[in-house]
DNA sequence: CACTATATATCGCAT
DNA sequence: ATGCGATGTATAGTG
């Protein structure tokens, strides 16, 4: 059985329901109403409020509310989660050291207690990251500009690691900073560091350029790189190509099935369905 | 009743369930065998596994797996959240323009599926920050150095909003940037943007000093800091005086009662309750 | 461990 | 809406 249900428990069913789950390794929620206390890097307190709880067996521990993608309260992996009965209440806790950190999740309420037995899995593969886009440059240096070569990835400087390090076509060195969405002054900084860097390592006789690549980038960070006398060239990571500047047709329709409609939107009429197809419903 | 839960659900009953808290704007869970696919920003596949989808009514959901705090696919809140089924299986699709994304939960499994009413909220209380380190400064100007006087916060720059602009006890312009913790070489240049504005905005001829202030500093940050003439102060955002160097003796227990332990370590014997004991106990 | 940089970062605030 | 910086950022990679 992969799911361990408890509804509407008393908080000491449910902390015998916990340490088992503690046990097996299993992934846990628990949704009350609760108060929330944290000391660590900061200091947090909730009060109370209905919230989901979700203990990993990794250590991690996330409070959410029915708000944002961020947790109201967590714990990174590496806490050790404990629970226990205080003034005949659900008290669940995790700690860690370095940093020393705590958080407890008091109940006033315990409406589901649940544990989830995880054995399987896939690995997630994600493209159109930085590293897609270096892969493009260095698939096809010209697109850059004519003339590149690279010469090193990840090059070692006085400031860090330079993402790609080359030459232009009249052999004059070049740093690269990636950067996979719309640039800010922070990257054109970053550039900057780096061409520095290489600067008081090859003297300043020697000259250095400095390219930025990203799909776009903000005014005051072109203003930035002008001043610095470093450049600017616009690619997309997921392409590899200049981006589009200004869309128009650009239709990938395919939806050729009609879907059930919900959430802030359409009412629902539990219609929608489109199924029959094919069993392999069950297991 | 706040909370209503379906186990092993049919992909149908599951779909029923699902539109009718999309409708009640209800906080929703899914557990179950599944495959995401997510296009947008980037482009992810995740192939079959147990996970944990929380679906938001603000829009928000994420699909967690048993390990770290991240969520393995996720989207921000603002998406359209709608169910179907799909070749007899249940689908979750959410939806969002600006930027256009998609990310898709094919079921192959459903396990349990909850719906939980959210009524009752407390707003978090946190201290700690930026701001509060801000505020220790504001409170005692002194602690930064002996004669400095704020006197502005979020001044204006050309380069962007200064943390707090003032003067030192000779009257020369100080621009003080906060960080609440460790910092690198991006607060150094992040300071020296600054400065570099309002060298620009005085005139090169009027001196203006830069600071840095945060409870530590990296090697490379602050060599970074002494080629640009700028300056740093070790501040506590806490506590809003000099961190300790090297700690030592830093007694705080008052841990006084045992409790239920489990997680990585110990064995649990559904013991470790302590109730009743004390009240006034943790508070 | 500390340091550095990335991220589908998210989030909040100001323009 | 976009720009910009803070975040208890989390996370990965490297020395």
């Amino acid at each position: 059985m992969t799911v361990n249900t408890l509804h509407r428990p008393t908080h000491r069913d449910a902390l015998v329901h916990l340490e088992a789950a503690f046990e097996r390794e299993d992934m846990i929620t628990v949704f009350g109403r609760c108060t929330v206390d944290y000391d660590g890097r900061a200091t947090s307190e909730l009060g109370p409020g209905d919230r989901l709880v979700i203990l990993k067996p990794d250590g991690s521990i996330l409070v959410h509310t029915d708000e944002k993608r961020t947790p109201v309260n967590w714990q990174p992996p590496g806490c050790t989660h404990s629970a226990s009965i205080r003034d005949g209440r659900l008290r669940i806790r995790s700690r860690r050291s370095n940093p020393d950190e705590r958080l407890d999740v008091h109940f006033e309420r315990v409406d589901q207690c649940s544990a989830y037995g995880v054995n399987d899995r896939s690995d997630l593969e994600l493209t159109g990251s930085e590293e897609d886009l270096r892969q493009h440059i260095l698939a096809n240096p010209s697109i850059l500009e004519p003339g590149f070569e690279p010469l090193e990835t990840e090059r070692q400087s006085d400031a860090g690691p330079i993402d790609i390090f080359g030459e232009d076509a009249d052999e004059v060195p070049v740093v690269v900073e990636l950067k996979r969405r719309r640039v800010g002054p922070a990257a054109a900084s970053q550039l900057r560091r780096y061409v520095d860097a290489l600067h008081r390592e090859f003297g300043d006789d020697e000259p250095v350029r400095g390219i930025l690549v990203a799909p776009s980038i903000t005014d005051r960070a072109a203003d930035l790189l002008d001043r610095e006398g470093l450049e600017f060239v616009a690619l997309d990571p997921e392409t590899g190509a200049p981006p589009v500047e200004d869309g128009s047709a650009e239709d990938d329709g395919g939806e050729d099935e009609t879907s059930g409609e919900s959430g802030s939107d359409g009412q629902s009429e539990t219609s929608g369905e489109n199924e029959s197809d094919d069993p392999t419903a069950d297991e």
